[in-house]
DNA sequence: ATTCGTTTCATACAATTGTTTGAATCCCCT
DNA sequence: AGGGGATTCAAACAATTGTATGAAACGAAT
C-alpha cells in the first residue's frame, strides 16, 4: 500500500496536462500511463476507467488553483471604481495571465466553455460568489434599484468582454493580423479598455435611451415557431446536470 | 456522370448536421455515408479523405447563410444609435436566434471557437467587412479621432456580450439556474441592453477616466518570467494559418 | 522464511475508425 | 448494341483505443 498513492499522485499530475491540452476524447490512456511512468492497467486499477480519472483530474486541478490565488480581499475603503478595475484586473490576470500557460487554468477554461458535473461545483464554490459580488458593486455603481435581471446582463457584459479575449481568443487573433495591433492586447491595456467602457455603460445606464425608432427587421419564415414575445434562447442543455453521455453535443 | 455530384451533395448535407453536433473527431465517417445513404468509399472517392469532406462541408454551410442572410444595407440616413442597435439584433439574431439551431450556424459557432482554415475565408470575405462597419460606426458615436486600437477594441466590446451568449451559453444558464431570470434572456431583451450599455461606454469613452489610486496587485512568484511591459497574450497559435495537424491543441 | 493481500506488469481482446481494394454496375457515346 | 470510363459496392485492412486477464513482483505481518 505503500507505493499505492504515488502511482495514483502520478497518474493526476500527469493527466492534467494531457487532458488540458488535446480535450477528454483526444487524450488516450496510452499516452497518460507512458507519461506517469505507470503501467496502462495502472488507470483501471486506481481510478476504474478513464472518465473517473478524468474527473479526478478536474477536482485536484481547482484544488489547486484554489490553493494558489485564493480569494482576494478588496478594501471597502476604495472607491468603487477602483474596485471594479482591480475585479476585472484580477480576471485578465487569472485567464489571460502567466498562470493561464498552467494545464490547471486551460482545464478551466474547458470546463467553462464546455461544463460537466465538475463545473457545477466550480460555480457554487468560487463563481457564484464573485459573480454576486460584482452585481453588488454594478447596484452601488449604477444605482440603486436597479432591477435584478438588469444587473445580472450588466454583469454577465463586464464578465463577457473579460472571456471574450480567452474564448475566442483566436478568432481575435486571426481578426487583427493585418491591422498589426496584436501588441495592444496586453492584460494592463485591456483592463484599463473595459474597466473604462464599463464604468461608462454603468454609470450613464439609466439615461441610456433605447433609440425609439428602431426598425425591427422583417420575420423570416423560420420566425413562426418561436415564442410570441420572442425566442427564448436555450442556455443550459440540462435542468439540473450537464451530462457527459455519449450522445452530447460538445466535445467530452 | 449523372449521380455522381447526386452523392457529393447528399453527402454534404448529411455531413453538415453530424459535423455541427458533435464536431470533426467524433463524427465519423461511417455515419455520414448511413445517413446518406451512400456507400462508405463515397467519402474516398468523391473528397479524397475525412479531412476535405469537413471543409467542404464548412464551405457550404457558408454558401448557405449568406444566401439565406444577405448581408443588410443598412440605411445611412438613420441616426448611428439605430444602426448600432441594429448591427446587433442582426447579430444576435443570427447567432441566437431560430437559425441558430440549424446546423450551418452550429457549424459557423464551432469554427469561431475553435477556427480551421475555412474560419480564415469566412473572415476575410464576410466578418472583415462587418467589423470595419462596426468601427466606423463606433468612430462616428464617439469620436472623432479615436485611435485605432482603441476603437478595435470598443468593437470586440460589442461583439464580445453578443458572443458571449453563443459561446459560453451553458456556463450562462448555470449562472442564472437558480435565480430564476432564465427567461429574461431573449433576443429582443438581449439587443436592448446590449446596445444601451455600449452606448452609454462609446458616447461617454472619452471622459470615462481610468482610477487613479487604481491598487496594482502584488507580482506573484509566476510573474517573474513574463515581458517588462506586461504579458502579451497569445491570440492567434500559428503565425499564417491556424493548421489542423493532429497535435493541435483544440479538438478538430 | 512463509504467507497473503496488494500492486504492477506484459499481453491480449474486442470494438471502432479511416482508408483501400478489386470486382460489379451504371451510364453516356459512338 | 456494345465499349469504356465513371461510379458504386461489399469486404477487408491496418491502426488505434479502452479495457480485461492472469501471472509475476512486492511488502508487511506472522
Amino acid at each position: 500500500m505503500s507505493n499505492s498513492s504515488d502511482t495514483k499522485a502520478k497518474l493526476l499530475e500527469s493527466a492534467g496536462p494531457i487532458f488540458a491540452a488535446k480535450g477528454y476524447s483526444k487524450a488516450t490512456v496510452r499516452e497518460i500511463c507512458d507519461a506517469a511512468e505507470v503501467n496502462l492497467a495502472a488507470v483501471s486499477y486506481h481510478f476504474g476507467d478513464k472518465l473517473h480519472l478524468y474527473i479526478a483530474t478536474v477536482e485536484h486541478a481547482r484544488h489547486w488553483i484554489h490553493a494558489r490565488t485564493p480569494d482576494r480581499v478588496v478594501d471597502k475603503d476604495l472607491p468603487a471604481e477602483s474596485r471594479l478595475a482591480l475585479m476585472i484586473h484580477t480576471t485578465l490576470t487569472r485567464f489571460l495571465g502567466a498562470d493561464s500557460e498552467t494545464w490547471h487554468l486551460k482545464l478551466l477554461n474547458r470546463e467553462i466553455l464546455n461544463p460537466t458535473q465538475a463545473c457545477e461545483k466550480l460555480i457554487e464554490q468560487h463563481f457564484g460568489k464573485r459573480f454576486q459580488e460584482l452585481m453588488d458593486l454594478i447596484d452601488e455603481l449604477g444605482g440603486p434599484g436597479l432591477p435584478h435581471d438588469e444587473l445580472e446582463r450588466m454583469a454577465f457584459a463586464v464578465m463577457a468582454q473579460c472571456f471574450h479575449y480567452v474564448i475566442a481568443g483566436k478568432f481575435v487573433g486571426l481578426m487583427t493580423r493585418q491591422s498589426g495591433t496584436g501588441t495592444h492586447y496586453t492584460v494592463e491595456e485591456l483592463t484599463e479598455q473595459i474597466t473604462r467602457f464599463c464604468l461608462a455603460g454603468i454609470i450613464h445606464w439609466k439615461s441610456s435611451p433605447f433609440p425609439e425608432n428602431f426598425p425591427v427587421p422583417p420575420k423570416r419564415e423560420t420566425f413562426k415557431n418561436t415564442v410570441a414575445s420572442g425566442h427564448t434562447i436555450r442556455l443550459a442543455t440540462s435542468p439540473n446536470s450537464v451530462s457527459m453521455s455519449q450522445n452530447s453535443e460538445q466535445e467530452i
